[in-house]
RNA sequence: GCCCCCGUAGCCCAAUCGGCAGAGGCGGACGACUUAAAAUCGUCGUAGUGUCGGUUCGAGUCCGACCGGGGGCACCA
């Protein structure tokens, strides 16, 4: 019987012989059972709101927003690796609850998505059906966990009530537009209403410079919808035929394929929504500074937007009138820049393709490696583009070689006047910067690849070091071969920094460009082609224009259908068009309303959210659920949510206490939640800048999984290991690493561990078993030493024999009142900073110590059993409650009162210094704690083995560390 | 290719400002209880911290190079 097996059953397989009274699972489930539903009538979990529905007197305490991300209710259940972070942010919030802080903790589902509505497209069962039972399921899972939500404040983003609110929130950014000029230039979110008054009293120029009444109002509605925060744009998205959707950006891998089913992707110009969040770029990064979040997603959401500091350039093309504009990031090095390039699709191109009469020959001399074998630069560059069109993704990504073509263009080098030759080439991304570059080999790698390839000159302009060796130099160093007498500019002998101020000032002056900012972020996509999701608050009028619906017509109900799938294509056909499920839904589709200008025809968007709408203000939600006049009330945003300069600093920018969640989410969810935060802050809404204050990623529970020889699993939990090696039915296994999951066959359950341990068992060994954030691997075998550590916490209160309270009212030594002390600070420090195992460890070693002074006829001290059940609570709850009730406290220790530790009992009277000989330990003295080092430091010299060693010379030196040691160089 | 994190006992993990390498758990060995086993209880090992070099009185901790594992980004001008 392998180990697994034999410690799965856990002790209800003890035999008859177990003491009646043994802390078992079967006791540990009957405690479990009784305690969550005494908890559950005396609303032990609910948070008291300032004011309506859920206002309670608490609400005066000090308060704490912990939150964990927002689940999605998967039908398949729960493996024990789900629930670490919610364990680990029930004991952080338990823990406060105890010190007396007004606690709001909850739980929601991220109840829209794929997975129901696909399997009602095989089933025809309503999704919401589907939901609707995996949610219960859900809960029954997590209920069982002993975790400390607020039952009131549970939400769903599938429940009307919820998805009112999520369509209330989407009207009000799209009656919203980004003022740049606001606060100093920071920018902030206006009111539409705002815009078009400003247009129409004049202060604010119309795009031509028409007054505004003069404007028809088709005109006046265009303008105004070029400026929404929400807007309908004919852009080119990422469509999936595979999918029958449009996706966003952030959904699309680096292969091009669609992170939900691996799908191609194609970029397509369709008429889709868009969110501006380009708008908040600089203070989506800026505000970062703000968190307190992991570095890892600080910078991954700073590359994510990708902000880059540069100029752009502007050269003038020869004999033309066009110029070509650049970006770059190095405008100090604008005197090597040899030539320039234009993504295969700039517009520049297209004027090529378009008229390749005006475009002509090949100029004399043209280098052969530069026309592609073509007889016209038009021919050359139209077969160009034609070849980097064909290029996937993944061809670009692997296939790095340069290639490109001559467009037979000449530009004018501003700085020197020089001419530079203009290539098509696909290194270059339309959709970054401005679609061309100058390119600058000498100092960019890509360029000198490409100008070794196509023979284009070489100019350093940044001296390197001596020993450089590389090809590009992209280092700092003087400017070199940077002046010119043409345009009296010299940049010669300044650092790069110098350089870029001088350049860009200069060609301020000149007029040919301008210091400017890029982002890699695009605006965020908002719409998808589903059926299970928020549908739009939008109608069209008979021109096709988007209206929005007033609030009072809120929600818009997802209609029913016949058919929950849009139409899906063969996922390479390209040229496919999408088809929502809800433009089926005629009856629905199309209405009457009076939207304030008569009773008219409208047709509804059909469209709907994508799925992380709802996940983008549930917070905000969690604090007033049961709100029917507002998406939150203020007073109550303002308690939970509203910056707290006196605990956080004068620029905490608000936002929930604690949200523990994968760092999966570090991008998408946690990027599109702040700007919505920011969005309703803008507008006033809002009180809190950032929705989530502090962040922190629990690590994953992994698994070993084992393959035989077919490649096949097999169930993990009956492979044996012997002599390094695996074997499962006496065959030679081979193992692997990585999730948990029922077709890898190594999923372990919480209810296998809950039925075998009891649920605080489970609890305390996720939290013991290694730091929350860092990823370990599940060993069921070894959940049996936090079960032991509770059996005997249990003994030390109850007599296993007859189940009386065995403490006596007996005062603890000195001794063991340090210990106790120590254990007390200790644990409080770990809690606080989220170190459950090394809590874990503590009390384990308080217990040993405890166990072995009286394990005999006379009970321990309740002075010491008593705290020791206070500390341990917030780690297994019910055990915790079970023998504080036993020990005649007749309140529930939810609200605490949580040990504090007495500083008397923190020190020793004398300490144990080991005495080091040239860093090696040697002896050991003991003085008195209150020793000055000269004391120390005599005793130490003292000491025969020193003596000894020193052989009757004098130590070259004496290194006393105060309550460390000492260290004697001789 | 670039950036970030992590390598401590057979395994999971501790170790404060650079100060005795070990808190805790699993496994193992031995013992107690038992007719016996399981369960329970008790006692006890095991590494010199991935490798090499440096700084220091002293390095798991700081610095450099390399090796191994994990993650992020990847023609972003």
């Amino acid at each position: 019987m392998s180990g697994a097996e034999r410690n799965s059953q856990g002790t209800d397989g003890a035999g008859d012989d177990t003491p009646p009274f043994r802390y078992t699972a079967g006791i540990a489930g009957d405690i479990e059972r009784d305690w969550q539903r005494r908890w559950e009538e005396l609303g032990s979990y609910h948070a008291a709101n300032p004011v309506g529905p859920l206002r309670g007197q608490d609400a005066a305490s000090e308060k704490l927003f912990v939150q964990d991300m927002f689940p999605y209710p998967s039908g398949s259940g729960l493996h024990v690796g789900h629930p670490l972070g919610f364990i680990g942010s029930d004991v952080y919030a338990r823990y406060h609850r105890m010190l007396g802080r007004n606690v709001l903790h909850t739980m929601g589902f991220d109840a829209f998505g794929l997975p129901a509505e696909q399997y009602a497209v095989q089933t025809g069962t309503h999704p919401r059906t589907t939901t609707e039972n995996n949610i219960e399921r859900y809960l029954t899972q997590i209920r069982r966990l002993g975790l400390g939500h607020d039952e009131r404040r549970r939400v769903a983003t599938t429940d009307i009530e919820f998805y009112k609110w999520t369509q209330w929130i989407f009207l009000r950014i799209f009656h919203a537009w980004y003022d740049t000029e606001a606060d100093q230039g920071r920018g902030r979110a206006r009111p539409i209403s705002e815009l078009e008054a400003e247009f129409a009293s004049g202060e604010r120029a119309t795009p031509d410079g028409t007054p505004w009444d003069e404007l028809g109002r088709d005109r006046q509605r265009e303008i105004i919808d070029s400026y929404r925060l929400a807007y309908l744009s004919e852009a080119p998205v990422n469509w999936c035929p595979g999918l029958g959707t449009v996706v966003a950006n952030e959904e699309v891998t680096a292969d091009g394929l669609s992170e939900r089913g691996n799908f191609p992707v194609f970029r397509r110009n369709l008429k889709q929504w868009m969110m501006r969040i380009t708008a908040y770029a600089d203070r989506l990064v800026d505000d970062l500074d703000r968190l307190e979040w992991p570095d890892k997603v600080k910078t991954m959401q700073r590359n994510w937007i990708g902000r880059s500091q540069g100029a752009e350039v502007r050269f003038a093309l020869e004999g033309r009138d066009e110029t070509i504009e650049v970006f770059t990031t190095r405008p100090d090095t604008l005197f090597g820049a040899t030539y320039m390039v234009l993504a295969p699709e700039h517009p520049l191109v297209d004027e090529i393709l378009a008229a390749p009469e005006k475009f002509g020959e090949w100029p004399a001399g043209t280098d052969p490696r530069w026309t592609g074998g073509y007889s016209n630069p038009a021919e050359a560059v139209a077969e160009y583009r034609r070849f980097a069109a064909t290029k996937s993704e993944l061809d670009r990504q692997e296939n790095k070689d340069k290639t490109g073509v001559f467009t037979g263009l000449r530009a004018v080098n501003p700085v020197n006047g020089e001419l530079v030759p203009v290539f098509a080439a696909d290194y270059v991304l339309l959709a970054y910067g401005t679609g061309a570059i100058m390119a600058v080999p000498a100092q960019d790698q890509r360029d000198w690849e490409f100008a070794s390839e196509f023979g284009l000159p070489i100019v350093r302009t940044v001296d390197p070091p001596a020993d450089f060796e590389g090809e590009a130099y992209t280092g700092d160093g003087p400017a070199i071969n940077s002046a010119s007498e043409a345009t009296g500019l010299s940049l010669n002998g300044l650092s790069v920094e110098d350089a870029k101020t001088k350049v860009v000032s200069w060609m301020e002056q000149h007029g040919h460009g301008s210091g400017s900012v890029q982002y890699k972020l695009r605006d965020w996509l908002f719409a998808r082609q589903r059926y299970w999701g928020e549908p739009f608050p939008i109608v069209y009028d008979e021109d096709g224009n988007p209206r929005g619906l007033p609030e009072d017509q809120l929600p818009v109900e997802l209609p029913e259908v016949a058919e929950y799938s849009p139409r899906t294509y063969d996922s390479e056909d390209a040229d496919s068009q999408p088809e929502p499920p809800l433009s089926k839904a005629s009856d629905w589709a199309e209405v009457e309303l009076d939207l304030g200008d008569g009773l008219k025809h409208y047709h509804r968007d059909t469209n709907v959210m994508p799925q992380w709408a709802g996940s983008c203000w549930y917070q905000l939600r969690y604090i007033d659920p049961d709100n029917d006049e507002r998406f939150v009330d203020p007073e109550n945003e303002r308690y939970w949510m509203g910056p707290r300069p006196d605990r956080h600093g004068a620029n905490d920018p608000g936002g929930l206490d604690l949200y523990v969640g994968g760092v999966e989410h570090a991008v998408l969810h946690l990027l599109y939640a702040r700007f919505w935060q920011k969005v309703l802050y803008d507008l006033g809404h809002v009180s809190a800048e950032e929705p989530y204050r502090r962040l922190y990623n629990q690590g994953y529970i992994q698994a070993y999984a084992f393959t035989d020889s077919r490649g096949v699993y097999v169930p993990a939990e009956e492979v044996v290991e012997q002599d390094g090696k695996y074997f499962y039915g006496g065959e030679e296994v081979n193992r692997e690493y990585g999730k948990m999951g029922k077709s890898l066959k190594n999923s372990v359950s919480p209810e296998e561990m809950a039925d075998a341990y009891g649920v605080d068992t489970l609890r305390l060994y996720e939290m013991s078993m290694g730091p929350l954030d860092a990823s370990r691997p599940w060993a069921t075998k070894d959940v049996v030493g936090s079960h032991r550590f509770l059996q005997r916490l249990w003994r030390n209160v109850i007599d296993e024999r007859t189940g009386e309270v065995r403490v006596t009212d007996e005062e603890p030594d000195v001794e063991l009142l340090r210990a106790l002390h120590k254990t007390i600070a200790g644990v409080r420090e770990d809690y606080d900073a989220l170190q459950f195992n090394t809590a874990v460890a503590k009390l384990i070693e308080l217990n040993n110590r405890v166990t072995k002074a009286y394990s005999g006829a006379v009970g321990p001290p309740r002075a010491v059993m008593e705290p020791m059940v206070l500390l341990v609570a917030p780690l297994t709850p019910h055990l915790a409650e079970e023998l504080w009730s036993r020990l005649g406290n007749e309140r529930s220790l939810v609200q605490g009162p949580f040990p504090v530790a007495d500083e008397e009992y923190l020190v020793d009277d004398t300490v144990e210094y080991p005495i080091q000989f040239n860093g090696k330990v040697r002896s050991r003295i003991t003085v008195s704690a209150s020793a000055e080092q000269e004391e120390i430091r005599a005793a130490a010299l003292a000491d025969s083995r020193v003596v000894e060693l020193l052989g009757g010379g004098e130590p070259r030196k004496v290194i006393v560390v105060p309550g460390r040691l000492v260290n004697v160089v001789g």
